[in-house]
DNA sequence: TATTATTTTTAGGTAAGACTAAATTATTTT
DNA sequence: AAAATAATTTAGTCTTACCTAAAAATAATA
């Protein structure tokens, strides 16, 4: 296993996501992230399990979680999508709903020597335009404590720092609502009803929006103190 | 035959470049390019010419052509690759003779959003690092009367407009002896034994160099009027 | 025309994935 | 605890996209 293939990148690019937050991913999930039966996730672990070096650890039933090799492998793929995502946005004038999908077909191609000529021109960035972290060239991924915009309750104040997701229109409509990562926000109210929240972007005198559940659970914020 | 995967694109690159000078592309010759079995060449001109619309004309024993169709979709690889080529050269700093495997692995992925967001950034060049023209965003090929160094005898004059290899100690080789795109010489000598040039470079005051057919016969040159 | 070189055919192989259907194992609910 | 539901795995197939070696056919050349 010595070059791994795009679709095995892929594989370990979600298992990746789907463990970051200390679990195991479930085949399910997987098989839904990729877009492909159950059955045929199955058949995939396997053989990443059984690879020299096992790429994943994998337990019937219990879900895979990536090895270090895996994870290694996995960092790569990261850091070369979001380098190219932020060189994408900064160098070429991509948009930030676009940019995914180019990223996605150009990260399993590109050289070291690409990788590092980008990060260079960049200035070594160390999170990519939609303020997902970027792995440094050790592949040591840059710790921030974020947490969902979700678990916010008036009256507190926080700065977005991250907004996960690469559905393009849902990425417009934030960027409409000035929900990019930098903007700073106070959350105003909160449904207990429907888990709207509403929210009043700082830097604005009277904007304010009111969001639910499903895309304030996708934006990352950093708390900030209250005065 | 909708997409055509990265194998069928390198097939009809290289029955492109095999048939630019009016004949047919054979068999053997494109299985050295290839570095595959002829068998295999023949295997894949068949599913090429049965292909709909069919991407190359095929008889047997007479060697291949492209259709028109085949044609343009080995234009369109051919101005990635040259874009590629000079975007990297140009923006990240490559060296002339590192840039081919970089843009052949590229080439293929690319989105005609990238294509014409780099021609943009470059000015839309006609020309890549090696001097090989880049077809324009319509895919007609900029003509040029180019003959190989290799055809000229004392004391004609040329101007160095390309070099055709892809060979990276040669490439390193030229650029040290100051054989690039752009350079002016004067050949000063011709051996009818070996075929041998010498070859006088115009700007230098006493640069000359004995080059030998296998490297003349890969530069391309405008020839000069003699005042 | 005989020989040589090239090309094509034949027959077969491999590797990477994906799929379905049935079987198994876990988890909930009754 | 038994039954029902959900998730997972097995097993067996299929497709695609190549590749090869050896034999046969064709074309080129001495």
């Amino acid at each position: 296993m010595d070059i791994l293939s795009r679709n095995i990148q892929d594989y370990l690019k979600h298992i990746y996501a789907l463990t970051e937050d200390g679990g195991a991913a479930s085949t399910t999930d997987l098989a839904a992230r990729l877009g492909v039966a159950p059955a045929s996730v199955t058949g995939m672990i396997q053989r990443l399990a059984n690879a020299a070096p096992p790429l994943v650890e994998y337990r019937k039933h219990q879900g895979v979680r990536l090895t270090p090799h895996g994870e290694k492998a996995a960092l790569e793929v990261i850091r070369h999508h979001r380098l190219l995502e932020t060189y994408l946005v900064t160098m070429l004038g991509y948009s930030w709903d676009t940019v995914h999908e180019e990223a996605c077909r150009l990260e399993h191609v590109i050289s070291e020597e690409f990788e590092s000529k980008i990060a260079a021109v960049l200035g070594h960035p160390t999170h990519d335009p939609h303020g997902e972290p970027i792995p440094n060239e050790a592949l040591e991924m840059p710790a921030d404590q974020a947490l969902p915009l979700s678990a916010l309750r008036p009256p507190q104040k926080a700065l977005i720092l991250r907004v996960r997701t690469e559905n393009p229109a849902l990425l417009r409509h934030l960027e409409q609502l000035g929900l990019v990562p930098g903007t700073k926000i106070q959350v105003v109210g909160y449904s207990s009803f429907d888990q709207n929240l509403t929210i009043h972007i700082t830097q604005a005198r009277n904007l304010q929006h009111v969001i639910g559940f499903s895309i304030s659970s996708q934006i990352y914020v950093a708390l900030q103190s209250f005065p």
